[in-house]
DNA sequence: TGTCAACTGTTTCAAATTATTTCAAGGCTG
DNA sequence: CAGCCTTGAAATAATTTGAAACAGTTGACA
């Protein structure tokens, strides 16, 4: 039996929190609440979250989208913003900031929940997190055993990566399904910051293509996203 | 179970009103009113509405097509337009500041439901507009999955799509069947705003109808609207 | 009805971006 | 220390995109 995800809310205004408190725990989420980015700071240190939802405007200095990236430097957890308009740029901006999703303002309960068990499926939602670190991650019947740093194939055979390659690997798989720049990806699978010309993560795409890929030219798994950088897509659904 | 969809009508005339707000009852629909464009803003921004109908005559200084616009800005909920003549002029304009469908006065009730079911259904109706980002889009055959950026033929092939092709027609089917300007397009599909002379997005529809249409000098999907722009036609008659 | 200007469609080509190959430096193993 | 592996810089190939040019269409107006 796995426990109720745990939600936390960031918005500044007190209604609308008290409501989404309200709306959240009718349908058997925990949550928890935040007023301001500090607020949340303290929150996702002393507790275990599993999605956290944030309001794009948020009022003195702070908004939405620096708690985001701020939240991203030390966590891979789904975040929803919330948005005043349903204008694309929001959306854009949003996704490359390290959002999830978005929902824009008004929303039906029925959405929102939606959204929530979206996130939840796509980032294959298993009591908090604690799976990835200790098993691994799936993928449309492959398996990334962090532990052992193996790669098996849907037959389970055993596919040889490199070093660098598995590090790559295992940070896209962590954050599947979102948009990850080269920079990102520099920083976080080989620990260094990324010169201006630097390209070497598009060498090490190519040769994770090549062993993980059907068709290195039509790739399933690691799609390029032009101007922007590559997205992880595993596949919870089959 | 799906709730019942909610529909938000502006009208001046409160006997009209009123009886609109007794028959869409009568089938099921939620029903907001508002008599005026203040009315309506307030209502829109505390509730989740799924169809707007709105009367292209008001009284005062408002008139339909100014409060179309102005929802259009934030929204892209379905806007069915009411008229009192039967004029082909009023159907371009409204279509030009962005309705979705037009009635001519007097309509029956049937044909108004009939109106109603036709745009949720062309919206791909679900719970809102809740499912664009995660789910993807079906027209024709062919879907549209967001997810994984894939476009696949009604055999389920996949059609290879460039970035920027599959940017501009995630934008376009989200917002089916509405015209679309060049300088919406360049806004939403590459994120910056659109020079005087600015016709990359002719190149790029022409390159999508390529892969997309049957009969790229018929196209089917993608009409042209001269002077105005273009149409995503999620469900083509012909 | 014919003409013309405005508008749209398509091709061509070059710049920008991404993919892959080649190769050498450095590291690791035996 | 020789041989093999890994990695990334440099070079090269391939792809994507949009500007420019040209072709085709449409509709206004004489």
């Amino acid at each position: 039996m796995t426990e109720a995800p745990h939600i936390l809310v960031l918005d500044d205004d007190a209604e609308l929190r008290g409501l989404l408190e309200q709306r959240l725990r009718g349908h058997q989420f925990d949550v928890s609440l935040a007023a301001t980015g500090d607020e949340l700071r303290t929150i996702m240190q002393h507790s275990s979250i599993d999605v956290v939802i944030l309001d794009l405007m948020l009022q003195g200095g702070e908004d939405g989208l620096s708690v985001c990236r701020e939240i991203r430097k030390t966590s891979t957890v789904p975040i929803i913003m919330l948005t005043a308009m349903n204008h694309e740029a929001d959306r854009i901006i949003g996704l490359e900031m390290g959002a999830d999703d978005y929902l824009t303002k008004p929303f039906s309960d029925r959405e929102l929940i939606a959204r929530i068990k979206a996130v939840l499926r796509r980032q294959g939602y298993q009591a908090s997190e604690a799976k990835s670190l200790t098993e691994g991650f799936q993928f449309s019947g492959w398996t990334l055993d962090v532990q052992r740093r193996e790669l098996r194939d849907p037959d389970q055979a055993l596919v040889d990566l490199t070093s660098g390659e598995f590090d790559l690997l295992s940070v896209m798989a962590e954050r599947a399904n979102r948009l990850l720049s080269r920079d990102l990806l520099i920083e976080l699978s080989k620990g260094r910051d990324a010169d201006v010309f630097d390209r070497s993560i598009d060498i090490s795409i190519s040769r994770l293509r090549q062993k993980i890929e059907d068709d290195p030219k039509n790739p399933r798994f690691i799609k390029t996203i032009r101007g922007k950088g590559y997205i992880f897509v595993s596949d919870p659904s089959d």
